[in-house]
DNA sequence: TCAGCCTAGGTGAGTGCTTACTCACCCGAT
DNA sequence: ATCGGGTGAGTAAGCACTCACCTAGGCTGA
């Protein structure tokens, strides 16, 4: 074995991140500390230097996967309506729809530790999901209320937060069914299924037709998008 | 280990239920050929007496549980109408939701086998879901076709059968946020917590509120589902 | 009737292999 | 010369799986 010097800290991201796609294709029983210090291409012994045990390696994964998308915070910043509700629906459906057939397979680790830790004792999904309810579920629900107000949707008769974890499940699944080499489902071999879930999202969150069709028939380039978001201003 | 004689096909249902239980719970790597026998109260070697591997083991389990539910046998019967797709979404809503609190935590393991084939090969996924589209696609699209001559439905822009999906998609997640000891998400300590999902789920197929209002509002028990369904033929 | 044995359910004590983890040691740069 | 990055060769424990053996009971045949 034949590996260059470098730096702890440097040394300590390789390792951490050969270990991210090890733990997210096979699970944290079905890695090895061996194959991960094979990915990381060095020996065992060097890995055992820089994390104490498997299971701190790991438990480092899970805290590091906790921290925000940047891109997440552009949503952050709009202004709530009826529109920013549309493309924060739009944004989460493309999100987990690429998921699948992203490059480096990154998101879809993050996917597959977010589902194994349902099945585990759900800590790890627990502190994601409050993460998430934090940066968007404030967005989400402020603009709903405008939408109500706009006379874009209908006022929700369930606790609005629900409405948007609701889309949340849906989407996750979808993107969970794609995540094996051969999809688990063809949806009709459907090309647009990212509008057929967007339209279904967003009418179960109770937009009416006329506002799903004049938000959603346009700005599918981040032209438009702009195009968009200054109309809604 | 002082166990009583008994027959072999027996035996082999014993450990079958015992496996299936470990296997659901700890996966399959993290599922040990001697726990196994614990949980069956018998040694490891007649276990291997029982079945040839692990795999094959774990390969029975798998072909076993694709077998259909009786009860879901009932809903097929019916005649496709609103008040049936409302049933069939209900009907969906409310298994899921159970999975988590049923006593012998026999449907949650089936949902933990499907989820853990998602991140492995899918295989065992991709047969269950093509058993539920045989046994409830025919139904809930000609269901929808019915409701939607009804006007009760808005044409769907859709490929009809990935209303379903979607649907089905949703309440999975939902069941999954409620595996673990303590569920991962509060939905703000909703008690109608199926009230909501069939809601949403109804709006984004395309119901009306009208419709949802009058097939949903009443029949939360058997006698009252019997009248829905008179009333609906 | 009953010794004798034969079979099928059942097990304790292993086998070889893999696992997480360690230790004595190496080497190049300061 | 020393110190930190790096390793080969372990070790003890745990894994899937096997084998020689045990024992209760049913069925012979004399």
């Amino acid at each position: 074995m034949t590996s260059l010097r470098m730096t702890s800290d440097l040394r300590r991201q390789l390792i951490l991140g050969a270990a991210k796609r090890c733990f997210a294709r096979h699970g944290y029983n079905g890695t090895t500390t061996k194959s991960v210090a094979a990915a990381a291409a060095i020996s065992e012994a060097l890995l055992f230097k820089h994390f104490p045990s498997k299971a701190a390696l790991y438990a480092e994964i899970l805290s590091e996967e906790c921290e925000a998308d940047p891109e997440l915070a552009v949503l952050l910043e709009r202004e709530p309506s009826t529109a920013t509700l549309v493309e924060l629906i739009r944004g989460m459906v493309q999100y987990f729809v690429e998921i699948a057939d992203g490059p480096d397979q990154e998101e879809a680790q993050r996917l597959r530790l977010m589902v194994t830790s349902h099945l585990d004792d759900g800590e790890f999904a627990r502190l994601l999901y409050a993460k998430v309810e934090k940066l968007i579920g404030t967005v989400f629900v402020a603009s709903l209320e405008r939408a109500v107000a706009a006379g874009d949707a209908a006022p929700p008769r369930s606790e609005p937060l629900n409405l948007f974890w609701f889309a949340h499940h849906t989407v996750l699944t979808a993107a969970l069914t794609r995540l094996p080499a051969t999809p688990c489902l063809a949806y009709g071999k459907a090309d647009d299924l990212e509008r057929q879930l967007c339209e279904f999202l967003l009418r179960g969150i109770g937009l009416n037709d006329a506002a799903i069709a004049s938000h959603l028939g346009r700005a599918s380039t981040p032209e438009a998008k702009e195009t968009a978001i200054a109309e809604s201003a």
